[in-house]
DNA sequence: GCGACAG
DNA sequence: ATCTTGTCGC
């Protein structure tokens, strides 16, 4: 319960300017007042939470980080439902200590470069829903390594506070070569519009004989840590528990939906 | 103008 | 993101 609020608080690409941001201000920190509407509006926004943010970190190093969350969010292109899913588990044993959802509606549509305000919303009306703040979160995608250094996970951690760094299935814009084939084996993801192209994140190889993920620093916390704690995140398979974990229950919670066997605005879990 | 581009 | 079963392999 607890949840009949509105979930993105954005117009599509068109929007008034005034109108749009009427979600609950899901903030818990970084004195971020409004929500974006139009697209250059959130261009200007991601220039200022890229101000706002720390890529360097350190952050916490493995070991003094208990509570690890992973977000994600799924969606249903037919009927427009979403489902955002928090799962904290333990750094140590990768038990999962705590989960938590958040149904509704997308609002903002998938525009790259922009993904941060399709999916943040909803991810953190999922985290507010846990009964203790994560010492550390894993966002699915990028952080640093963005157009205007301003992705998913360093919006998340801008707006939340808490040390955030991002895992991402594809390189994006970005090139790389390939890392060595032992787990653990990485390589450099770079910027080439940069003179000279700029190191913005890591391809790194979690799993032998398996393609690399691409890690970057988000907020609060700097590359050597993020792809530190990547690995220990994914001891057998390519993708962090933490992502997986969220990935499947994001999954699992929208089709009880689809099924009739779960409310659209249900209660957490 | 076209292409490509996290999820 | 999503469309989608079985199949191959450790």
């Amino acid at each position: 319960m607890t949840d009949g609020a509105a979930t993105d608080g954005t117009a599509g690409t068109a929007g008034a300017t005034g109108g749009g941001g009427a979600a609950g201000a899901p903030g818990t920190a970084g004195g971020v007042p409004r929500w974006p509407v139009t697209e250059a509006e959130a261009v200007a926004e991601q220039e200022r939470i890229r101000a706002a943010a720390d890529p360097v970190g350190p952050g916490p190093a493995p070991g003094r980080a208990r509570r690890v969350a992973g977000v994600d969010v799924t969606y249903d292109e037919e009927s427009d439902l979403l489902v955002a899913a928090a799962v904290v588990l333990d750094a140590e044993s990768l038990e999962v200590l705590e989960e938590a959802v958040h149904t509704g509606r997308s609002r903002f549509p998938y525009i790259p470069g922009l993904l941060a305000f399709r999916e943040l919303p909803p991810v953190l009306a999922a985290l507010e829903k846990l009964g203790t703040p994560p010492d550390l979160v894993v966002c699915d995608g990028y952080g640093y390594a963005h157009p205007r250094r301003a992705g998913l996970a360093v919006h998340l951690g801008v707006l939340t506070g808490l040390p955030c760094f991002g895992v991402a299935k594809s390189p994006f814009v970005f090139d790389h070569t390939e890392p060595g084939p032992r787990r653990g084996d990485a390589s450099p993801l770079l910027d080439r519009r940069s003179v000279p192209p700029e190191t913005v994140g890591r391809a790194l190889r979690t799993q032998p004989g398996v393609r690399p993920v691409f890690v970057s620093a988000g907020h609060g916390i700097g590359l050597d840590h993020a792809c530190a704690h990547t690995l220990r995140l994914a001891p057998r398979y390519r993708l962090p528990e933490t992502t997986r974990g969220a990935d499947g229950l994001s999954r699992r919670v929208l089709r009880e939906i689809r099924e009739g066997l779960r409310e659209p605005y249900g209660a957490a879990e």
